[in-house]
DNA sequence: AGCCTTGCATTGTGATCGCAATTGAGCCCC
DNA sequence: GGGGCTCAATTGCGATCACAATGCAAGGCT
């Protein structure tokens, strides 16, 4: 949490002077969605309205707003009874629908992109992938995620399906908090395995079914450490 | 529009004097969101908050709360620029996706919930299906449209999986504004293949798989309904 | 007569205030 | 010394106010 505030206090008092257009309450949003997205705020834990806006330097108004947000893509909890809100806590319930989900909408994802995938895409994501080897050899675990939710999305944003990406939007936000837990228990480099090459490789032959081989064994991976994990941890 | 006003303003006004528990942004949500699902409300028709608000005897903000919300699932549409907000616009290649997604998730739901079900559950569904039966045949499209998402919900929450139900909610809610379309076309007769029945008895032996089977072939039917419909609108 | 400009009404956004409910800690009593 | 209780602080929710930007429309200019 503590990296949280000043990451949105820089954002949010990035005010220019005329044609601000990012409104204060989307950029709380970004901020806290970040966050939730990198794993760096703990599951369990609880924040406050209030707290969280004086720690941003704004009004509670726009971080409700935020929040609200959040909640409605359940990247959040509200307690029905207290009305506090909190992360929600991993169970292995949640993770198994989550990995089922995504392992159905990314995969299709990716296979819609490699339809529509050109050079200037290979380029883009050789470059983020570097970024995540690069993230993988220093063991920076924020970075790492940063640049692997980059590669993901810079492939699915190419198929052209917006309601399917928001699904796999709100999923990586649901499954970012469960992310932190591997790299608490296995460490980073637990994620040697890279299937990047591989759909980077398939999207440049324009080979959607290879794309979605590819990017679900990607994920398969993946969820199976967080799974092993979660279980260590129950 | 007209109706939404009389059903929120009615249940907004339910207004218990202690212990009212709901609170007023909810109750606009899930008037908001009934108006939604059955089609109450004609997609690219643009709606201001003062103006809901006004119409529904309370003040902007707990609007401002339910709207977002509505926003984050995708059931509204912001327009960027004027950020004033309307209903998505129904297009060919959403309704596809919004298709796909379904047919992944409510099977799904529906298999599973079939492992968790009892009698009293296929009592229940029972009873909600005459009432569809019975919207059908007095042609009362808001009617038919309730009871029916009350049916498919009915057997979607017994698979006791809260991340896919809410994604099943959140499609449902995209697909809610095109359904009066399909009954502007082709009628309310237009969906007397009655796939529920083999729904229920799937639940009632247990059988997975027919539940499965069902829900997939009822959601293709009115999916496939849609799809002409909205083509010829084009 | 048609187009542009100016003015007003309306919009969304954010801040501040008030309210009721819950929490948490300190205190008193047993 | 431990447990129950009370009171103050904090919480979320809703209303109202203020403001900048936008939309719309009437009026003036060419």
């Amino acid at each position: 949490m503590a990296g949280l505030g000043e990451a949105v206090e820089k954002m949010v008092q990035t005010r220019r002077p005329l044609a601000d257009q990012t409104a204060v309450h989307d950029r709380v949003y970004e901020a806290i969605r970040q966050a939730l997205i990198t794993g760096r705020i703990a599951p369990g834990k609880g924040v406050s309205l209030r707290s969280l806006a004086a720690e941003l330097g704004v009004s509670p108004m726009p971080v409700r707003d935020a929040v609200r947000r959040l909640v409605a893509e359940r990247a959040l909890a509200i307690n029905p009874a207290n009305k506090r809100l909190s992360v929600p806590s991993l169970t292995a319930d949640r993770l198994e629908q989550l990995s089922l989900a995504r392992l159905w909408v990314e995969p299709e994802l990716a296979a819609r992109a490699a339809a529509n995938a050109d050079a200037s895409l290979v380029r883009q994501l050789r470059a983020i992938d570097a970024d995540v080897d690069e993230a993988l050899r220093l063991g920076d675990v924020d970075r790492y995620m940063t640049a692997n939710h980059a590669f993901h999305f810079a492939i699915y944003e190419r198929a052209g399906a917006d309601v399917l990406l928001s699904m796999a939007g709100g999923l990586w936000l649901q499954v970012g908090p469960f992310m932190r837990v591997v790299f608490g228990r296995v460490g980073a480099d637990g994620l040697v395995a890279d299937r990047h090459a591989e759909a980077i490789e398939a999207l440049e032959t324009r080979d959607p079914e290879g794309a979605r081989r590819a990017v679900a064994a990607d994920l398969s991976e993946g969820m199976d450490k967080m799974r092993v994990a979660v279980d260590a941890a129950s």
